[in-house]
DNA sequence: GTCTATACATGGATAGAC
DNA sequence: GTCTATCCATGTATAGAC
């Protein structure tokens, strides 16, 4: 007698897909979690939110977190995907200057979620700043100087002096926007700065 | 017999007197609330907190404020304190670039607490927004806005074009600047950023 | 692997003594 | 006007049945 027909013990394929449907589930818990605790900011979303957000029982969570901040280091890692998905696409295009115009474009885009919600990275680096006691965290840190460095290096190859400084003025004008837009609930403010943005870097030497 | 040596009855000065001192405490906790509440952020922070910070015994905050809601109003009317003192003292400046300069100043000499917790302004209005369920709160708004309407008034005197877009890029900058710093947790993006906005200043036709 | 029930801690707010 | 004790809701996390 085999025991790959003994239902107490699966045979792998059977192995491998409830492994598939636990990874689909982790990945949609993960998804929900990046954006409920956008919505709500995480002090103020309970896992209870996360998990119906994502149509799985609340208690089921811990079993794939045991924590609530390894949820929030998941929305992380997610809105990490996002920006690599982004400047992936964005690296396609043959100009330094249409890359980052690209850029601008997605970031106007998401202007009335901006108005609504701010920025996903940037009001999450604000509350994890707020959430580790003194503790240096600093992943949410972490994910802006990605975007930051990808910045740095479309101004390099455009040849402006100081292209870090560019980088930190494009990145901050963008989150400065994002928190206005967001404060005054007027995602015009997006399109308006988005518009600025670009005429600078069309006027790029 | 005059009632005014009877102690169940003090007299009109002992009433001025512990009037001036429950003032006193309101001030002193209103204060409190502004520090706490910007370094540890408004859902981190416990009345008791700030009953500590202020030097009042926990449970008499609620003499002064019924809400915490009302500790946070009081912050946020803290700062706008804070800012109506500091235009107030720039609107002695004759020039108007002077002004504007001496704002960024200000903002610069603030480095070294925007790296550590952020704008106070703008930090708070990122809670607020997501503490008021869709309540549309937006007080946090209007002392953005108010910042925003005299920068505005600067550029008007200056005669540029679009005087507008250009509070909208100069505060959205400060916000900006101030929120990378604080993730990345480098002052000196403060001073930086800074310098730019002043020679951008300098330079207007 | 899935889900329910619940333990346990925290913190906002109130009652009432002084 | 000041302060203590406490109520009560909320939310994280765990135990253990299925």
């Amino acid at each position: 007698m085999t025991d790959s027909m003994d239902s107490r013990h699966p045979p792998a394929k059977a192995k491998a897909k409830a492994k598939a449907r636990a990874a689909g589930k982790r990945q949609q818990l993960t998804a929900a979690a990046a954006r409920v605790l956008h919505e709500q900011g995480v002090e103020r979303t309970t896992i209870a939110d996360i998990a119906r957000a994502a149509d799985v029982p609340a208690g089921n969570v811990y079993y794939y977190f045991k924590t609530k901040d390894e949820l929030v280091e998941a929305a992380l890692s997610e809105h990490v995907t996002h920006l690599e998905t982004l400047t992936g696409r964005l690296d396609q295009l043959p100009d330094p200057r249409e890359r980052l115009k690209g850029l601008i474009d997605a970031w106007v885009e998401q202007r009335d979620t901006a108005a609504r919600y701010g920025c996903p990275t940037g009001t999450l680096a604000a509350e994890l700043d707020k959430r580790s006691e003194g503790g240096l965290d600093l992943s949410a840190g972490r994910v802006i100087r990605r975007l930051l460095d990808w910045v740095e290096q479309q101004y390099r190859h455009i040849g402006v002096a100081d292209p870090e400084g560019h980088a930190l003025a494009l990145v901050g004008a963008y989150q400065g926007m994002s928190l206005l837009s967001n404060a005054l609930r007027d995602p015009e403010i997006m399109a308006r700065e988005g518009a600025r943005l670009t005429r600078e870097i069309d006027a790029l030497g």
